[in-house]
DNA sequence: AACGCCTCCAACCGCGTTTGA
DNA sequence: CTCAAACGCGGTTGGAGGCGT
């Protein structure tokens, strides 16, 4: 099967969006959402196609997109996010709901990525590259656990994306009734803002909340959901994750997660893995900076190297699996 | 000033999945 | 059921800007 034609319909513009593209776009979905992509350009007098209009508004435009520097949370959140999820970067991005998943992904390669290669850290698999030293420190234990508990997360986010995609369509019904009906009576100007953000209807007490914080509590508790299997996400207004739950058989993740944020985020957010991974310049610092490092063993560096990779599997361990003891067997 | 190298990120490309006629 | 169109995702690219020489 062919693909399809996309931007090779010749007249079709391509590059950097000017500033009146960008204007033409943001007033069209305004007055009418965006409706089908495919047929948006020609509506909207842009000389582009609609892939390019909606990565467009997605990746920059969009109203609730939250610009500029990663805090330590968001920085936290990704990478623990990514030792469970991998490369799925929008799944990743549902948790940071200000954030695009292409800028995820960007902030991944560009700053994230290599951190954990200076640390000898396998930014794939989120393991040592080197076992054998670690293995020594007890840590090949907590390897296959981290590896089972992403075997099974991986699993489980199949489902999150359907329920994703059922709840989005939900809404856009719910959404295309609603925009016909009351236009600009959001903050912000944007009645389609909610829906393309947290797909769940909520107060503008409880979306204001949202605003103010790093990540936002997604409930899925109003879906009609054919599953008989309640499952919501859960999180704290606070910052921090938002994952799924799922109370019959998979409890102990979610308290696993709740544990983490009062652990790790309420208290001493600059120790242990926070500090370790997440210090900006002292991080930079003590893993030597770009250019300075190669021969410089002189300071230290293989030591550390080994303690603080402990240190970072240690934490991301006691996200996924902090009481071994009371956890349930899990296969 | 000129040049080369590097970093960053917006945007593109190609593919898999979903939708709907 | 089939198949083309549309959508959405992840990988990759290319150009702008920063920095050092």
């Amino acid at each position: 099967m062919g693909r399809s034609p996309c931007c090779d319909k010749l007249g079709l513009k391509k590059g950097p969006w000017t500033p009146e593209e960008d204007q033409k776009l943001l007033a069209y979905i305004e007055e009418h959402g965006h409706g089908s992509w495919r047929s948006l350009p020609e509506k909207a007098g842009l000389h582009r196609c609609g892939k390019s209009c909606r990565l467009r508004w997605t990746n920059y435009l969009r109203p609730d997109i939250k610009r500029g520097k990663f805090n330590l949370q968001e920085e936290q959140t990704i990478i623990q996010l990514h030792a469970l999820l991998g490369n799925r970067w929008s799944a990743i991005a549902t948790h940071l709901p200000k954030r695009t998943d292409n800028e995820i992904k960007n902030y991944w390669n560009t700053h994230l990525k290599k951190r954990l290669v200076k640390m000898g850290i396998d930014p794939v698999t989120h393991k040592p590259k080197n076992e054998t030293p670690l293995s020594s420190l007890g840590l090949s234990k907590n390897a296959a656990i981290l590896s089972h508990t992403a075997q099974w997360e991986s699993a489980r986010l199949e489902a999150e994306a359907r329920l994703a995609r059922e709840s989005k369509l939900l809404h856009l019904q719910h959404y295309q009734t609603k925009v016909s009906s009351h236009h600009h009576h959001h903050h912000h100007g944007f009645t389609h803002k909610s829906l393309l953000t947290n797909w769940t209807t909520k107060t503008n007490e409880e979306q204001q909340q949202l605003d103010e914080s790093p990540t936002s509590t997604v409930s899925f508790s109003e879906m009609k959901e054919p599953n008989p299997t309640k499952i919501e996400f859960v999180g704290s207004s606070t910052g921090g994750l938002s994952l799924m739950k799922e109370p019959e058989n998979n409890d102990w993740i979610s308290s696993t997660i709740h544990e983490f944020e009062t652990t790790q985020m309420g208290e001493g957010i600059d120790e242990g893995f926070t500090g370790l991974l997440l210090g900006g310049e002292s991080m930079d610092r003590s893993f030597s900076g770009e250019k300075n490092e190669t021969a410089g063993e002189s300071s230290g560096g293989d030591c550390n190297y080994y303690e603080d990779s402990k240190n970072y599997l240690d934490s991301i361990f006691n996200f996924v699996d902090p009481s071994p003891s009371d956890s349930p067997p899990m296969f």
